[in-house]
DNA sequence: CATGTCCTTGACAACGTTGTCATCGGACTC
DNA sequence: GAGTCCGATGACAACGTTGTCAAGGACATG
């Protein structure tokens, strides 16, 4: 509804209102001293061509290099860890006006490069990152020319910044003691790619889990570089064809859980083999056996995480903060079947 | 890295080459006409300074009112559905180096008013929209002011745009009619509130199923008005106390058919009253009985959704389109148990 | 040697906005 | 009635960038 096409601009509505542009703009930001009569003018021509305030050109004006924009970038927004933490960092961010820009990386490297390129180009006020990389050194310069970054799941590597993860190894190592408590020995071990920390951690923690007790881990039982479901069914098939097969799985992640139930009923055998699981999903409890699981309480995660990086946002220059969260062992079912 | 605090811009990385900022730009934009060695100097000022293009600054300037941003206002990107969305969509944009701002309006109409005007200020290229509101009259001034807007899952009321929906009562129809063709008569149907057009037409097909046959819709056990898995549990539970209880359940979404699982496990009866439900979802497979749902295909809405929108963006200026998918009925054995 | 052409480079204005400062008119003081 | 003060309004520059155009040098042509 402007003269020449696009939008209408301050300009268009000074004109109309037969004011100057800087009127116009006082009466937008509220500002006082201006006029009834000539305030109310104002208002009247912005409603008529349905004027609308340009933030990025006011933020650019403003010199304000806040942009009122936090990036996101988790593995997979259809994942329901993801999808949980970015509702609950929008939910953080909401109350101040802050927007959020979220994309996936699929554990793939390249794609964090471009994306937090191109986000650092948006001039977002901070980044949450659940990185594919196996080192952030790239973000050294962004974070010395004063950009907040917030790791979130997985620790930063070669780059000094905040992080809220879990107790990965511990976290582990609880749900394997669980299944040794039941008796099993003969305890599968699926992870993904070594390259991830936490798939290194998780897989350490069921290490240790044995180490400690004097045992010695099933080294044959342990599969590692699983990337998703379809390769944790495929993976547990195969065990469950060994000539000593495993009577207890524990699953990495909630996909790899998954995956394993898929294979356990192909067989028949949910009910004998028992299964322990690293994060919990919805639905989990609905499960026949209902899966038990190590939960980590993504709704803390989420909230630590955005409290970190606002304030950060609004001017913490303290030294990067390490927080980290204890799981929690959930028992349902799956974890508790006897060894046959 | 610049001279005066913030990150640096052109002008710096122009004195530290000693050239002009224009050249700058152009190096940075990578045109042609630019001699080999002061490219190289310019370059060798960007990496020193660390210096990143000003995306917000460079789109003022070049008037294409483009920001490269999409604004995709969904019901909660946590549940299944708009997190699957979402992704679609984030997929479909990034080819075109499109980047989405998410959020979330939990059917609150006055986030959704606030939302869009917010987004409408960052200068979004366009809008996907899972309405909360009844009407959308308030969108036809941004409409007319050029921005494309699509709907998702619900049609738009009070405004010409286009739209990406399932055949809901054809849907709700089908289900309804595998229920009945088993031979159940009392048949539960549980809807969220009237006032969303999506579990109006729900119910609406429940309905014809049984005039179609001739027969009357058990009114009784018809309740609308659930917000929420909780809220169906609960009204499950109190069916099943009816002298006439329900040997099977229609839920009319996904959140209410895991609520009726829950009551019917509650109370033993997973294995003899059926369900079906409307809306897939992660799992559903995997449950005792596994459920017989209505699946829309939610990778395809959201294609056929971004490509609409890209479309419009790209000046597409036809009549509104209005898609409609067809959903399906996916058999897995919660909706094929006979009544007692 | 004058002229023309090509190529590289820079000065300047502008995108839509807001901070700074000046101007103007009226009301007040003594 | 002259001087002072105050509130309302506007002119101008600037945020970081790029399109337009002109200037300047190198080189070729006549």
């Amino acid at each position: 509804m402007s003269e020449r096409g696009g939008r209408a601009t301050m300009r268009d509505v000074a004109a109309l209102a037969g004011v100057s542009i800087k009127t116009v703009s006082r009466v937008v930001n509220a500002e006082v001293g201006v006029a009834d009569p000539v305030r109310e003018r104002v208002q009247e021509a912005v409603a008529r061509l349905d004027y609308r305030h340009h933030l990025g050109a006011s933020n650019l004006r403003r010199g304000t290099t806040r942009s009122g924009l936090i990036g996101a970038l988790l593995q997979d927004v259809s994942n329901s860890f993801s999808a949980a933490l970015l509702r609950s960092l929008e939910d953080a961010a909401r109350s101040r006006g802050t927007a959020i820009l979220s994309a996936s990386l699929d554990e793939e490297p390249d794609r964090e490069l471009s994306l937090v390129h191109d986000l650092v180009t948006r001039r977002v006020d901070g980044l949450v990152i659940m990185p594919s990389t196996l080192r952030q050194d790239y973000l050294t310069a962004e974070v010395r020319a004063g950009l907040p970054v917030v790791f979130v799941d997985r620790e930063p590597q070669g780059v000094a910044a905040d992080s809220v993860t879990v107790e990965n190894l511990e976290g582990a190592q609880m749900g394997t003691e669980h299944l040794l408590a039941q008796g099993h020995r003969r305890i599968a071990c699926l992870t993904d790619l070594p390259d991830i920390s936490t798939a290194r951690r998780r897989r350490a923690g069921f290490v240790q889990a044995f180490t400690e007790r004097g045992q010695r881990p099933p080294e044959r039982l342990m599969v590692s570089g699983l990337r998703g479901a379809a390769a944790a069914e495929e993976a547990v098939l195969q065990l469950l064809d060994l000539d000593q097969p495993p009577t207890a799985v524990f699953a990495g992640r909630n996909d790899l859980a998954q995956g394993t139930i898929r294979a356990l009923r192909q067989r028949g055998l949910s009910r004998s083999v028992a299964v322990v699981g690293f994060d919990d999903f919805p639905l989990a409890d609905l499960l026949t056996p209902a899966l038990t699981v190590i939960r980590q309480d993504v709704g803390r995660i989420g909230r630590r995480t955005a409290e970190l990086l606002l304030a950060r946002i609004d001017g913490d220059t303290s030294p990067p903060h390490r927080v980290v969260i204890a799981p929690t062992l959930v028992v349902r079912g799956s974890g508790e079947i006897p060894p046959a």
